[in-house]
DNA sequence: AACACTATTGCATTATTAGCAACAATAGAC
DNA sequence: GTCTATTGTTGCTAATAATGCAATAGTGTT
């Protein structure tokens, strides 16, 4: 018995739901889809599918092998490859996990790039704003803004994240420009959930003293594009990276305000588990991002004035 | 082409040195080893082994090949043994990592135990006091006294660890015996050297007031044990965690000092990485040590008017 | 109850692999 | 320098295993 064409017609069954449609993928007949699971089954000593010649479903066990065994093929190609002639040539699965709004915004275009560099490598992407368990979800690779918990993954700078105050000409005129930090309380707040403390904003002011402000709470979402088109609506004053408001601002929708006034910034890294085996496709795009980005990242191209 | 026996072909050869040696360990003939890792190294486009007819030697992608080749045969066991008929029989190899003193104290003991009740899997212990990185020394399971680094691996308590201030009696007539912590800074410490201020003591006072005592420098070590042989031979007093004083403490070589105060026990955890598949014998492993210990570790049975 | 479609099984054919033995190559002994 | 023992490679044949086809049995649907 040949155990690895065995974990691959599982996999294939598991995944096509079929017999024969696997067969057909595989590009081989049926009876030796069947024959290969049988013998699997034998091999281990327990049913993995439960069958009627009409419907196909994993037993408990099928189900626990399964992940493991599209997992071990993948590790053997990985394997294979590293030492492959074609190692230029990257391929296989990369699942990405990456914050919402810096997805949409920056990485959608980033990653289009990587994937005309590499066409074999197949982009998995999660884009989700709560920080999920990378090495239980499977994650080849995340994107994190601000502080790591200090863990045993390896992190990589990828990009400065500078933040500028902002609002609506419209709003300011109406409700007037903020000159100091304290200025700030007699004001509306759209104030990003996702912080601990969303209505605390903290400044060094230009004097180099730090303080932190509270604002009164106008709006509070956990995604910052819908609270910078409150602002640009003139709902308020919005705390916001430049990565999103940027465009909005050379456009003269909002107004950077208290800009002799420094936010402290926070970095955008590249964060992967400390495997034994890191991919290769995995180290490309970590290399890749960091050279879109780097330290002077695009977006604040034309803020230089704004983020001191 | 087998991509699975080929790799094992290598992997052999790899460990024994010679493709003739390698072909008795997988009772095939030594042409067909030959075969199959020219078969592989075609597949692979690389050379993974320099061979003349009389030496062998990896070429850079063997040497980079072979961890992982061993490292998937191994998952591929895991992975068929996680489902197999014979769950309770578990086997494979599991690497295990800790503190020196504990190690041999009491480690090996209980390891004993464990490796009659699980005889086909393979212990490989490493005793080390510094901390090493567990995934890439691919240690599957760490016994870890004290503070964890908050990380993403896996802690369970196993026992705690109390500790004991003491010295022979012989000393404790020569030098008075101390009766309040203050007490301590006349007299000779024998300090373990891997703490970040081995002079530094902590007492929780009769009144329940916290100090931390300096005590003056006699001798420095990184292995407890050493220090308390230093203390039966009266060269000083030493805080000593009970695993490795209790003997010597109910043999009356040392006398406990200072019993009305309180030392901040910590914990004994076992510590693995995160892995998406975690194997059963590490679980297995985790579990024993956790029984054999516990919350009253039998080292502590006959102190419990010491460690208060 | 008949139908359509599924997985399984038996069997002849085909392809692959193993083992043996001969061969070539090399390090070490003398 | 030559000889020898031993090693990895290769060619060939026998044995083995895998494949595809067709027939079979089972199941959900109409």
């Amino acid at each position: 018995m040949n155990r690895l064409e065995s974990l691959e017609s599982f996999v294939a069954v598991v995944e096509s739901g079929q017999f024969t449609i696997a067969a057909d993928r595989l590009g081989i007949g049926k009876s030796v889809i069947s024959r290969r699971v049988s013998e699997l089954e034998e091999h281990l000593g327990a049913l993995l599918l439960h069958r009627t010649t009409r419907t196909l479903s994993l037993t408990d066990a099928g189900r626990e092998f399964y992940p493991r065994a599209v997992q071990l093929l993948e590790d053997l190609d990985e394997a294979e490859q590293s030492v492959s002639r074609s190692q230029q040539d990257l391929s296989g699965r990369l699942r990405l996990a990456a914050p919402l709004s810096f997805g949409l915004f920056h990485l959608s275009n980033a990653l289009n790039g990587f994937s005309n560099l590499h066409p074999r490598v197949v982009l998995d992407i999660d884009l989700n704003d709560s920080e999920v368990d990378l090495v239980q979800e499977g994650i080849d690779l995340a994107l994190r803004i601000g502080d790591l918990d200090n863990s045993t993954m390896v992190a990589r700078p990828l990009a400065p994240i500078n933040f500028v105050l902002c609002a609506s000409p419209e709003y300011l005129q109406r409700m007037g420009t903020p000159h100091t930090a304290e200025d700030l309380s007699g004001h509306r707040g759209l104030c990003y959930s996702n912080l601990p403390e969303p209505q605390k904003w903290p400044f060094i002011d230009p004097a180099g003293r730090a303080q932190t402000i509270r604002i009164p709470l106008q709006m509070q979402a956990n995604n910052g594009q819908l609270l910078l088109d409150a602002a640009s609506a003139g709902q308020g004053i919005c705390l916001s990276p430049t990565f999103i408001a940027y465009q909005a601002i050379l456009d003269g929708r909002l107004k950077p305000i208290l800009t002799d006034h420094h936010i402290p910034p926070v970095t955008a890294y590249a964060v992967y588990p400390n495997r034994r085996f890191i991919p290769q496709r995995v180290r490309a795009l970590a290399d890749y991002l960091r050279q879109q980005f780097g330290d002077h990242p695009y977006w604040d191209d034309g803020l230089a004035h704004v983020i001191s």
